[in-house]
RNA sequence: GCACCUGUAGCUCAAUUGGAUAGAGUAUCGGAUUUCGGCUCCGAGGGUUAGGGGUUCGACUCCCUUCAGGUGCACCA
């Protein structure tokens, strides 16, 4: 297809060689995007050229302008504001740009580059059930998978479960002392709730314990070890770890239960795995390489037998990767996992783990770690670090109880969209099923979008209220330029008009070129969000284009259009505008409704 | 204490990676329409980009420094 910039780059070349006689190199050139009070869609900055063109920017733009004008069919027409070459591009080339985008359905896509990743997200403890915090997880992960997809990769979505380890140990501990039996079925739970209220019984049992133990006249760091029920964690921990029958089957049970709740949270969610990994069965093999670097000399082991890893020349610490009880830790395990799945996926050139940023300690020693174990393509490791979610209510702290729940927050959405849409009467005519389905295209979509579209290094404030919203930056908004289209385009199927691109278009609306402008830019978009791993890209994009087809369409009455050439034309191109938003919701993981 | 991240309009976020007069939405104020103090349109105000210094044709962006907030520095995961 064509593309503007790097046309205009080889003109400009060709321009320059023939007015100074110097063969410009193409990085001087940037062309950037006409801001809007001027004439012009395409702006050189000639401040760089002035070396080379012996002339000050001005007059540099003047003659280059000039030149292309005279010489090209690509610019009709320019104007230089300060160091600033405006140049305005024939509309036979948009037209012919239209045209293009038009007679290919998958536009915005890349065909497969042979390039093979990995995306890690949601990665969860067994313990509790998933919170706000994972929704950003989730849907980030999720959303960059697709965009890496979009742009030619070929993605394996997974995720490692944290199903081992004290954590899970502490609520199985507490179910088995206070749990009187009860399962899902008895207590008509999900079993990742159920689950996630023994581990919350066992820290109320346990800092209850701590207490009575500093009562007596214990220091707090010696009441913390000893307390009975923390004992009895960590010799189940053990025991698990020894294969003890009776404790396995225990483990068994509660993660079964909470692995059909998750399951049911991310179908609410809309978002999937190509393949699961668990702690429990990759640990083993991060205890493998850890005894192998051992054995090697990469690792020392200290007095009382657990084993570390000194990193003191990275201008970190020291580490430890075995307790003296020989059980692994944390950084053993994602040793391991890391190993297997190179193993299991010879092809892939790069992991990207999708986990907040208050791990990216442990990354960045992880990543240092394996490349100190002999695994070169540690160095293309990538951890995808995202900030926390805040609420307009407050802090989020799990300790304290004021977790908001991910099911119990979809849920809210889902009631509020329901509200808001009744409320508006835009459900006229719509079956209960299908006004079901759209509460929660609408919900689910706010919420994506809204978390989507914040840059994902910067903690956010996560607003219901303001995410859900028909006006401004919100999903709802796009969705509804999508439905208002959609409606369009039923309308003109009715009257039989085709959408067409044909010969006898010669002039666009100032608001057309700007939308097609953007629409030409989709591919670099996805691209630019696959090099940053930055969904929030694309979302500001489609933001920007629905927006900006909205004015177009309030200053364009498209059905009085009595040229038919023209009607055609403007029903293909919304046509495309549709497309494109809808491709670009859909590298966001976000539904858009057909009608609303 | 050390390390990393963040700081942009009252609020929530952008800014094409060093480019023009820093933009949207929301809130506020004004106007239009309207059988609601609701909805919808139009307009306005609102900024020393946390402060200071430096680099250059040009800095929200890069470097140094101070301040504020957050996170990490577990034989938890």
């Amino acid at each position: 297809m064509l593309n503007i910039t790097s046309e205009l780059t080889q003109l400009t070349i060709k321009a320059f060689q023939s007015l100074f006689n110097y063969e410009i190199s193409e990085d001087l050139l940037t062309f950037q995007p006409t801001r809007k009070e001027f004439e012009g869609s395409h702006t050189l900055v000639c401040f760089p050229l002035g070396k080379f063109s012996k002339l000050n920017p001005e007059q540099t733009g003047e003659k280059i302008g000039e030149y292309l004008k005279g010489n090209t069919e690509l610019v009709t027409d320019y104007n230089v504001v300060k160091g600033f070459l405006n140049l305005s591009i024939s509309d036979t080339t948009w037209i012919q740009i239209a045209r293009d985008i038009h007679k290919n359905p998958d536009f915005g896509n890349k065909a497969l580059t042979g390039r093979e990743v990995m995306v890690e997200y949601s990665s969860p403890n067994t313990n509790k059930p998933l919170h706000l915090g994972h929704l950003r997880n989730n849907f980030l992960g999720y959303s960059v998978a697709e965009i890496l997809k979009a742009n030619g990769n070929k993605v394996h979505k997974v995720q490692i479960i944290n199903d081992r380890g004290i954590h899970i140990c502490k609520s199985m501990v507490a179910w088995q002392k206070f749990g009187e039996g009860e399962t899902p079925e008895s207590t008509q739970m999900k079993g990742d709730k159920l689950v996630g209220k023994y581990y919350v019984i066992f820290d109320q049992k346990y800092k209850a314990q701590i207490s009575d133990l500093i009562e007596k006249g214990l220091p707090q760091e010696e009441a913390e070890k000893q307390a009975p029920i923390i004992i009895e964690a960590q010799e189940m921990l053990l025991k698990w770890e020894n294969n003890d029958p009776e404790v396995v089957k225990l483990w068994k049970t509660m993660n079964g239960w909470v692995y059909t709740g998750f399951d049911i949270t991310y179908k609410t969610m809309g978002v999937d795995f190509d393949k699961l990994y668990y702690e429990s069965q990759t640990y083993s093999l991060g205890k493998e390489e850890v005894l192998k670097g051992l054995e090697e000399g990469l690792l020392f082991k200290k007095e009382d037998g657990s084993v570390w890893i000194d990193l003191k020349e990275e201008g970190l610490d020291e580490k430890l990767l075995l307790r003296k009880d020989g059980t692994s830790v944390y950084m053993t395990q994602d040793i391991g996992t890391a190993i297997l799945r190179y193993r299991d996926f010879p092809k892939i050139s790069q992991q990207i783990y999708t986990v907040g940023n208050e791990q990216e300690y442990h990354f960045k020693v992880l990543f240092i770690i394996l490349a100190k174990l002999g695994y070169e393509w540690a160095q293309n490791c990538y951890h995808l670090s995202y900030g926390m979610v805040d609420l307009p209510s407050g802090k989020m702290k799990s300790r304290e109880g004021t977790v908001v729940d991910a099911d119990d927050l979809m849920q809210e959405m889902f009631d509020t969209a329901k509200h808001r849409t009744d409320e508006l009467g835009k459900i006229e005519g719509f079956s209960s099923e299908d006004a079901e389905k759209l509460y929660r295209d609408l919900g689910l979509g706010a919420l994506k979008y809204y978390l989507l579209r914040v840059d994902p290094v910067k903690r956010m404030m996560f607003n219901p209220e303001d995410s859900i919203d028909f006006q401004g930056n919100t999903g709802p908004f796009i969705q509804y330029v999508h439905a208002r289209i959609s409606a369009l385009l039923r309308k003109a199927k009715q009257l039989g008009v085709e959408p067409e691109i044909g010969d006898g278009i010669n002039s666009l609306e100032p608001s057309e070129r700007f939308v097609l402008n953007l629409i030409q830019d989709f591919p670099a978009k996805i691209e630019e969000a696959a090099n940053t791993y930055s969904p929030s890209i694309i979302a500001n994009y489609v933001y920007d284009m629905a927006k900006a087809y909205n004015r177009f369409y309030s200053e364009v009455s498209i059905f009085t259009e009595d040229d038919q050439q023209n009607l055609a034309f403007r029903i293909a191109f919304s046509q495309i505008v549709a497309r494109v938003i809808k491709s670009s919701m859909k590298l966001l993981g976000v539904e858009v409704p057909e009608k609303m």
